[in-house]
Formats: C-alpha cells, sequence, structure tokens
DNA sequence: CGCCGACTTGACACCAATCAAGATAAGTGG
DNA sequence: CCACTTATCTTGATTGGTGTCAAGTCGGCG
C-alpha cells in the first residue's frame, strides 16, 4: 500500500540547457496489492461468485487461452501461478508477466485475447463470463470504476517492466525479480530467508529477456557475491536483501552522468 | 483498424513434450486509431468541451508534469508530440512512449502521476480537471467504459513495447520505430516517402532502450542495407516498407528453434 | 538401471556500451 | 550578416557483456 510520492527536486529538470545529460530521478514503484477482494465490496463480491465457474488445472504446463482466440472469459487466480505470454511471427516468446492470486487477466481486445494464458503450477482460477460481467458492471457503476483501477494497475506494471527491459543490467533484472518474488510470502519464508522459485529457467529467461545461460550465469553470480545461495534449482536461500535493493538501483553499464 | 484475428496452429503449442523449444506463433498488432473522437458521442464531447482548457506549449523539452507530484488533470494531445518518461534512482531514463494527436494520458496513479510528461515539440493539448471528469463520468456510463477502453489499449501497446525490447535486437526495434512513425500522416509523405522524425536520437535511443551511438549506427546499417537514406538527422526518405517489415520480424541473434 | 528433461558450466564470437574525437547544424550576440 | 558558442549528430577504437554452441551433471521416472 506505500504510494509514496517522494518531491521531485525542480532544479534537476531535464533542459535543453543541459544537453546529453540525463536528469537524476526516482522510481516510484507501484508496489500494491492487487487482491480483488480489496477493491470489491461484499454485494458486489456476491454479485461476481453467482457467475462465476471455479475451475482446477492440476498441473503446470496447460493452456488456459491463447491469443487471437475468441475471448467470452475473463479469470481471476485462487491459488496457482499462471503466465501471461505473447509471441512472435518468429516464434519468439516474451512472458509479458506471472499472475499470482488476486491477479485478474483475460480482458478482451476487440473481441479476441491479445496474450496467451498458460499455467505454470497447479491453479485453481474463476472464470466470468464476459457478457454477464458487462451486464453487471453496467448496473454496479462502482464495479466497473475498480475494473478500470485494475488495469491501470496492470499498466503501470507493465511499464515497470518496460524499464527494467530497457534499462538494467541481466543481474539487475534479476534481483527485480527476487525482489518481487519476496513480497508474496506463499513463496518465500521469512524466517530461513528460503525463496521458491514457482518458475523454471526458461519461463525466467523469456521474462527477463535473456537467455537461459544468460539466467543461469546471473544466479551464479549473484551467488558468487554472497546475496544468495541455491539450495535446488528451485529453491534460493536470500541472504542479504539490502545488497539485493542496492543492486537493482545501482548504476549500470549503460551509465549516463547524473546532472548536478 | 485492423483487427486480425489469425488462426494458431494448434499442434505447435508449447507443450511439456517438446522441452526447451519454443513453439511457433505470431503477433497480433493492436495498432488501430486512438482518436478521442472515434470513441465518445457529440454529446460527450461537449460535456467534455465543457469542462477542458487548452494549453500552448511552444516548442519541446518543456515539462508537463513531472512522475511523484500530485495529479489533479487529464491531457488529451490536439497537435504536437509528448513524450512519456520514467526516470530511475540512478538517473536512467526510460521513454515508455510518445504520444500524438488524440492520445490521453496523465491518469493519476494513487493521486500522483506514476510518469512524467514532456513536450517534444510545440503542442496543443487540452486539459481536465480529474475531479470534474470523474464526476461527468459518474453520469455518463459510456464515458466511463470508454475510458477503460483508452487504458485496456495502452495496456496492450506497453505489452508490445515489453515484446519489442525483451526480443528485439537493436535494427529490429529502429525497424519498429520507423514502422510506427509511417503511419502517422503528419510525418510521412507517402508520395516521396519521406519521414520526418519529431525526436532526437536521445530521445529515440531512451525509447529503444539503447545508447546513442547505438542508434545512429542502426540507422547508418539501415541505410547501407538500402532500407532508408538518411535526408537530414531529422527527416529520412523510406526505400524499402518491405524490407523494413521482413526486418522486424526476421530471426534473431537470440534464435529460438521453432517447433516444426 | 537407463532414459530424458532440466539445469549448469565452459568456450567463443559478436554485438553493443563506452570513451574519444570530429563534423554538422542551430542559436546567440555583436 | 558574420563570428562565436553551443548542441546535436556521426564515426572510430576498445572492451565488456551476452547469445550461441557444446558438453557435462543432476534428478526423476518408468
Amino acid at each position: 500500500m506505500e504510494t509514496m510520492t517522494p518531491t521531485i527536486p525542480a532544479k534537476k529538470r531535464l533542459s535543453r540547457a543541459a544537453p546529453e545529460i540525463r536528469a537524476r530521478s526516482f522510481d516510484r514503484v507501484t508496489d500494491r496489492p492487487s487482491q480483488i477482494e480489496n477493491l470489491l465490496s461484499p454485494k458486489e463480491q456476491d454479485r461476481l461468485r453467482e457467475i462465476a465457474t471455479v475451475l482446477e488445472y492440476r498441473r503446470g504446463g496447460l493452456t488456459i487461452f491463447s491469443e487471437g482466440e475468441d475471448s467470452h472469459f475473463v479469470y481471476a487466480i485462487d491459488e496457482g501461478v499462471v503466465r501471461i505470454s505473447r509471441h512472435a511471427e518468429n516464434g519468439q516468446r516474451q512472458i509479458l508477466a506471472f499472475m499470482v492470486s488476486g491477479d485478474l487477466f483475460g480482458l478482451p481486445d476487440g473481441g479476441a485475447y491479445a496474450n496467451t494464458a498458460e499455467t505454470v503450477s497447479a491453479v485453481r482460477l474463476y472464470r466470468f463470463p464476459w457478457q454477464q460481467l458487462v451486464r453487471i458492471m453496467l448496473q454496479e457503476p462502482q464495479l466497473r470504476l475498480n475494473l478500470l483501477v485494475r488495469v491501470a494497475y496492470d499498466l503501470r506494471q507493465a511499464q515497470r517492466q518496460i524499464m527494467i527491459l530497457g534499462q538494467q543490467s541481466t543481474n539487475q533484472r534479476l534481483a527485480f525479480l527476487v525482489l518481487d518474488f519476496i513480497h508474496h510470502p506463499e513463496f518465500f519464508d521469512e524466517r530461513d530467508g528460503r525463496l521458491r522459485l514457482p518458475i523454471n529457467r526458461f519461463d525466467l529467461a523469456d521474462y527477463l529477456g535473456i537467455a537461459r545461460e544468460t539466467a543461469v550465469r546471473a544466479i551464479a553470480k549473484l551467488e558468487r557475491d554472497g546475496l544468495l545461495r541455491r539450495i535446488d534449482p528451485q529453491t534460493i536461500q536470500i541472504l542479504d536483501i539490502a545488497g539485493l535493493r542496492a543492486l537493482q538501483w545501482g548504476k549500470r553499464r549503460r551509465a549516463s552522468i547524473a546532472a548536478e
């Protein structure tokens, strides 16, 4: 819920007078819970439950829907992890987001799904018929506004991902991913510092926009630096959270001089 | 308006049985006009005009708002180009999008702007007080739904940018940018094939997530390959659109074997 | 036990970031 | 209008990072 509103130094604004020099600034991490329960009144939740179907996927690797298919349903995750991806013509896959419990996905784009959704682990989710959802929204103004808030939140997250892919080095990207997962208690055990990565190296690489081997090497690098330790391929122990935080916003290879 | 819904070959879906091999697929380019006029009825446009203020910025490089500032207004562009960017703590800047006439920006995120908006050229835009806009939306259900559509569209665009940054090579990214601008008649003259790039190399690089010099070299490369020709730094002549299209989805350095 | 898939590490080539320097264009003031 | 300043664009040389290929290890499962 940390909606930080830091002040920005006006004099450090990028101006014509400081050419080819970038202004020093900050990043607002829009990192707030996205539980559907937090956004809906009990009454609205009841309305939704009436039209919801519970779906169970017993293992990972199953397709919920594919990009280009006609879209009739919207989904909300009750438990498990789902990957949202998009494929290029040449077969390249980019994972746009990992969805966890409480997240919403499958909003239609011109009647069709824009992305592909697949299970990463066993998943239980709610399925809402889009047409009925629209009908309810017409009656419940607040619900529609909440949906807008959700989409706006997803947009912020996507923009954050653009920042990471466009500006951060491989190691920094990995630090982001690790720190993101740490916020989910279902994966991170605070007592022993162990983090279970629910995704394999392949998905991890396609999410960070790097090659599998590079992802492995990045993990090995963080291990050499004493920031974490590999227990097994799916489990790591976090040794230095502060160090990870320092890494994620530290200087990049592509250093840009701040306007002083 | 090209809402393509290509069929997806079901057998080429990624499966556990084909490990470490990525499925061949496609990309749905959600490339449709985003003119506010197309989405609103005359009546709704009138309601909006009542509360709108027209702002004029005489040159580029001016700040409309900065990330972290309290947000009270939403903006729509009538003419000119605006860059939406976000800054990291270490001073790195990522340009998230270039907004042109008809585009909407400045939606608040928890009462504050999540991004920075600056003029790239002389700009005329409409400014809407957020509070009044919310009031109108409560009375006009359709308007709110339209706003949702707009945000959903922006989300698709952001996801497209994630794909480009995560999967495409430098030359391919440049091809994307060029082909995007070609769709805007205000920049591209179909008769002589001349395209005026309204942004400088610095902005271009920060948008594509590369260094300035790399952007220049990428342009030089496309020129050597006969795809375009530099008239002056801000103007290029497109010589081979088909070649650019082939480039943007062609094989990447990070080649992934398609499941055949 | 043998197979297969996921993970890991090494070698190498290539691309892109960086540093440096120069060329061109755009303002600015006399 | 010109001299001067400044910003932007461009190219070269160098180095580090990362994709790719190849090989090997580990663990699960039949």
